[in-house]
DNA sequence: CATGAATGAGCGTTCATTCAT
DNA sequence: GATGAATGAACGCTCATTCAT
């Protein structure tokens, strides 16, 4: 059973990393008041930990299920304190989805790097979602709750903007390799962010699809996640692809 | 609604095995069981009523935020009613997810009387599937929650194997729409339900997208909904296209 | 559609045993309207047919847990059907235990009816307690449910009384053996009525702590129910007997 | 009650390890736990409040009848918080019948520090008992539910084993009584445990006999229960008395 | 009479959230 | 800041009882 590393070092609170996550930070390195640095410190960990802890009980549970006790307990804080970093179970819920986005924002990062000269645009950005989906399969089925209504309207919109913000940049690099592929002269002229937001729609439907009731999937799309993004991206680059 | 339960009376009384449950014996094979069939019928209009209601107010608020006060409520029945028709509010969730599958099923069904000759094969599926989708946007919500953990536990099995038939359906009939397509010489000579997995998977994923907060949709993906599905049925009919 | 499933091997209601159980029989058999005196015995027959029913559920369930739904079915009747009987739960628990005291009560009528001369005056009633209980072990533990104030307050008072009298007759049986005692110079000159009462009490009381939790049973007291019954009986005769 | 807890800030900080799991760090060994020790204090008084309340309502309305609303109102309490002391309203109850044995525990107590040379041993623990009853009546009814198999089921093993114990510490002392009336020649050579167990059954009897319905004890047992357990202990007496 | 669908008050219980310490 | 006891509204659900058929 492939484990889903969300253990988090926690040597990354010392690197840079930490900037990302953190939206609310500026503190400036006057040098001065040390103590209010440290505690920003203790605080930004203690923020990851909740967050860990939000993440492990909504994957085993589901977000309905899961309680803030359970979520307490796991990261050995008062319940108390858990609404001192976050307002609701549902700011719990958008800030665990926030750092999943983040996630796979720093993979796709990768991809920007790419040496030029290849010409897999797009296959590129198929296989580093569908290795992160591998690594972080169950990110996906909680972020298929974020439409629901009762979810939505419980959620502070600052703290959907930063998930949103991270899948912008993503669908951006996507976009990227796109016109990348046309300026290559590979790809017909599409409207390369239109394509992007097809092919990650796509892939997320796939997922989606996989994620049902294993009677589904089993029964009725009867092949494996893997043949079937394949195929899907086989099918788009046709559709892509310039034809002499 | 003109009822016509006066119907064929006495049938079912010829089978002998009837005597032994039957307590209630003193009404003879006169008029009989007007009564029975009439209940039925009451109860399955009931049940419809349930169904309605429950989806309204899962619409309205999303599932975790409905309570079965308000459904009762709406349908002028008493809370315990509703538990005489459905064992729990995941079960009436998913029976709601159910007619709406049948709604779909039903409106695809019409693609099957295609007249022969017609070249849009998966256009109009497409296009049934958006119609539908316009009219009754607030299904594909709910639907999303199916594959929520907490969601799929309490589902029983059974109820939930409808939806699936259903949707079993809809996918065999664009399978036959690709197939034909095949065989009509315009596409390529492809797995016809992987394909259909694909397409269904893709259009799910673009109204997945829509149905994120109207930031994603308006600041990210940023053109309608229309024109989005169009350009991926652009970009998969290039992609099934044979090119001579 | 001919039914006769007044079945119930009716025989029993033509017995003796009617009379016994049978409250409201002002029938007379002056041979006019068969039909009303069938509809009677039909009537009892499903009184029986109810009472055993509800016995069966409580013994099974206890009368906290058991539910007019399981009695209802258990009888083949409908839920209706049952409060056409009995005005309330209450009243057929009261039913239940009436019922049981008639069976305990005709157990002890053959004590009346012991030869002259014998000299086990209070051991037979001892025993023939016991015997009842062996059997109907179960009765006990529904009984002490009749002094919650919950129960009795709903319970009428008239179905009450079937029990007392019962009792009542139970406990003259045994006051008459403990004067036939007394009269045959076997024990002191005590209290009859007092007397009764007090084995009487014994024995429930002796029962009491043995349908108590098993731990009780046996970390306890530590003693199989028929030793302690006996040692019981010996101090009481011990405490009766005449000292020459 | 002075808090000392500004005390020292950093600390935990220092170690390196403790800052994940260590969350309470901030008050040391000063005047110290004393929030603690208040707070025990306090919990304590919560539940025996919880109990009273608990009990009251029990008394007056029977365990089924009672609700855990009246008896959150009547300790002035939120309905949640009776949840934080007692898993349950059975838990509730056998809690009650706890502290009813720990009382009369604590009246049988005395027994033990009888002076010696009296000879009236088993009377002492008779009129004990008594006299507990009077005082404690309601007590018993409720006591005569435990045997109930629906509520054995959901009443927690280890809260019983509390009334077990006390229930036995009683039963010690009588046996003791009985035994040093056997030892100072009063009584015959019996097996003092059962004695004590069919003693105490007797008292448990005659009592239930009385908290049956008015009707059983004025127009069956006719006697008050004064007389009666007096006469039962004359019974029991001159069964354990040793005859020249 | 018998039925059984409908009722609806009421249940025990949960848990996100608050707030005094 | 951190705590965790207290809250209490809301929950899903039950079931004795009623009553139209």
């Amino acid at each position: 059973m492939s484990r889903e590393d969300h253990s988090v070092p926690a040597m990354s609170l010392t690197i840079k990393s930490v900037p990302i996550i953190m939206t609310n930070s500026h503190y400036m390195n006057t040098g001065h008041n040390k103590k209010t640095e440290r505690r920003k410190n203790e605080q930004l960990a203690r923020r990851k930990a909740i967050i860990k802890a939000a993440r492990e009980v909504f994957f085993a549970k589901g977000f309905m299920s899961a309680t803030i006790d359970e979520i307490a307990d796991r990261c050995g804080l008062a319940k108390g304190t858990i609404y001192l970093y976050f307002k609701s179970k549902e700011e719990l819920y958008i800030s665990v989805m926030a750092e999943g986005m983040q996630r796979l924002r720093k993979e796709f990062e990768v991809l920007k790097k790419r040496p030029p000269g290849g010409n897999e645009f797009v296959e590129s950005a198929f296989m580093a979602y569908y290795h992160f989906f591998k690594r972080n399969r169950k990110y996906f089925r909680i972020m298929f709750l974020s439409s629901q209504p009762d979810m939505r309207s419980r959620v502070p919109e600052e703290a959907l903007r930063g998930c949103m913000e991270a899948a912008r940049e993503c669908l951006g690099i996507v976009r990227d390799l796109v016109q990348e592929g046309i300026e290559a002269g590979c790809y017909r002229k599409v409207d390369a962010w239109a394509v992007a937001n097809i092919l990650w729609a796509t892939i997320n439907g796939i997922i989606m699809a996989y994620e049902q009731d294993p009677i589904y999937r089993e029964e009725i799309v009867g092949m494996e996640l893997e043949q079937m993004l394949l195929q899907s991206l086989d099918l788009a680059l046709e559709g892509l692809r310039l034809k002499k």
